[in-house]
DNA sequence: TAACAAACGTTACATTATAACACTATGATA
DNA sequence: TATCATAGTGTTATAATGTAACGTTTGTTA
């Protein structure tokens, strides 16, 4: 049995941060609002992101430099992310559909390289920005 | 017909030491090069880039910051992006493949959003890295 | 309890990117 | 041909993002 793993205090503070943010985070921004509770340093809330990746707890938002929860409950380990991302009001939305991931995971270039991870990133117009 | 862009002198120098390269540069090495050209500012090369990219000349590497000559002769407006990338050698390949494309062009989500460009990163052990 | 790994705290620094301002070149058009 | 709009240039300064290097502390496990 896959033993959860238990979140050191740092880490602790900067997921609970993450996840109560409905939008991307900098990790700049995180540091500012972390630092009345003892975290000083950017290296201190990279380190922390970092591990948090690793455990699939966040992905990071490539094209934004910005750190968001991840959404699928069962994401141990983070392998394959997609996002959807309005170019307008820069909300980002994690993408599960399965019959994406799969295609991807399937995917082969010609070369024969070996593929662990993937990262999509869709940038578009996002329903209510739409309408406006 | 369509024109064929006009480049500046700017945009020339740079775009030609992308082309030459057989790997993504970052925008300080690129700046770094381009010295004895008389760009002497982060400035004259980002605003050279941005261009380029719009353009569809060249791509960027978003995990990686760093830049890429577009490979598909074709490509006059950059929307569609997808590159593999070695985590031993950090080689960078873009990948063109029709198949690939076609299904994210026609891929949408739930909830309605409209995508007007991806980019598609996949991370893994190129065949040379594979071997050794 | 010794040994090790992981996390921590701190200072300093490296890298990546943009703001703001003034100026120049170019082509379109009235 | 004046003048207008647009794109590009050059410069200084600074913002934002991310790491190196060091030593200490904490937790796990043999």
């Amino acid at each position: 049995m896959a033993q959860t793993q238990t979140l050191s205090k740092n880490q602790k503070i900067i997921l609970d941060i993450i996840e109560k943010a409905n939008e991307p985070l900098k990790a700049y921004s995180i540091l500012f609002s972390v630092q009345k509770k003892g975290i000083k340093a950017p290296l201190q809330v990279y380190r922390a992101l970092e591990k948090l990746i690793k455990l699939g707890k966040i992905h990071k938002v490539e094209s934004r430099n910005a750190f968001i929860a991840c959404k699928s409950s069962n994401c141990e380990i983070s392998k394959a992310t997609a996002f959807s991302i309005c170019e307008t009001c820069e909300k980002v939305t994690e993408i599960s559909d399965q019959k994406l991931s799969k295609y991807l995971k399937n995917f082969h270039d010609k070369t024969g390289m070996i593929y662990k991870k993937y990262n999509l990133e869709f940038y578009g117009l996002c329903t209510t920005c739409k309408r406006n």
